[in-house]
DNA sequence: GGTGCCATGTAACGCGTTACATGATTAT
DNA sequence: ATAATCATGTAACGCGTTACATGGCACC
């Protein structure tokens, strides 16, 4: 549901049509994410069907064709309702780690303090690689500072958490 | 991909069938997950078309017919890829929260101070529910303490990281 | 006779990704 | 000329969810 709600907010400042909302979803609001501009157009047509916008063909000066999208009122009523509401946060019972580790005990001949080891490696290398795009980050863009940060305390979060899986399964 | 795998997992163990399969999910390997029985016949059949099971149709003592899967040398080979291997942590670009407050701070008239307030209000009655489930799962079953920690330290370090955005952002 | 569990599926929809297709304009 | 960018789409596939459909068996 992410990336309607990103569209109806980028539409709040105004209407845009399709492609540019991509360029500004890529160049403004998530600085490194990335936006298929396929999943826009199909998004654009969804939240249309849903009443949450409204395009209009614009010819421009240089004579191409634009579809301009709109929020209708519903739509900005959607937007605020989704502001103003919390964010669901779930359990995450598909974890793949913990998956991993839990079917690596019912495995004979797999050791489970084994995946732990492996996967706190593997955690710890990508906390450095994060650290490092921290640091480059610094002083450019909070918001590209704060997505870090988010990642950085998830990392160390998941690292606390291995440490104490090795603990209660030894 | 997750879903696959705990699939492959299961059979590690010997044949079953997709029935089966969800009662062994849903009791035994995440007791508090949900698996869509659809699924489960969807994603056996991807399986089996991929070379990762095979299966046998099987006429039970009741007369019910059964079709048992079985891991291919090929499924075993997968998994034991999957295990050995670390799994990913990506960066979560279209975080709910961030885009919220990244929005808010683009729209006129929303103080995206509001939103990090509201989203810690919502953070921390989460975080009172699952340590409550936490407590009655103690003693239960060590899988299931080990889920409820991992959403503890996630809610604890995502509160760590809406303090740390109400500082940057003022 | 009905309810519930065992057992298998299909269909429709949403969201996401990759790839492909089509044109116009702009810059080199 | 041709490559890049602007601009719009479609098609195919994967995974996930909900809902619907079918039938046998067991128990009350």
């Amino acid at each position: 549901m992410s990336i309607r709600h990103a569209i109806l907010g980028l539409l709040a400042n105004g209407p845009r049509h399709g492609y540019d909302l991509r360029a500004t979803y890529q160049d403004d609001l998530v600085r490194a994410g990335k936006l298929n501009i396929g999943q826009v157009y199909t998004t654009l047509d969804r939240l249309e069907r849903d009443g949450f916008v409204e395009h209009e063909r614009v010819v421009g000066a240089e004579g191409r064709d634009k579809k301009v999208y709109a929020l209708t009122a519903h739509g900005r009523a959607e937007l605020d309702r989704w502001i103003a509401g919390p964010s669901p946060m779930p359990l995450d019972l598909r974890n793949e780690v913990f998956l991993k580790i839990a079917i690596a005990r019912r495995i004979e001949g797999v050791d489970p303090q084994d995946v732990i080891e492996r996967e706190r490696r593997a955690c710890f290398e990508r906390l450095h690689e994060v650290t490092q795009a921290r640091a480059r980050a610094q002083g450019v863009a909070v918001e590209d500072e704060l997505l870090l940060d988010l990642a950085v305390l998830r990392l160390k979060a998941f690292l606390k958490w291995l440490d104490h899986c090795e603990e209660k399964l030894s």
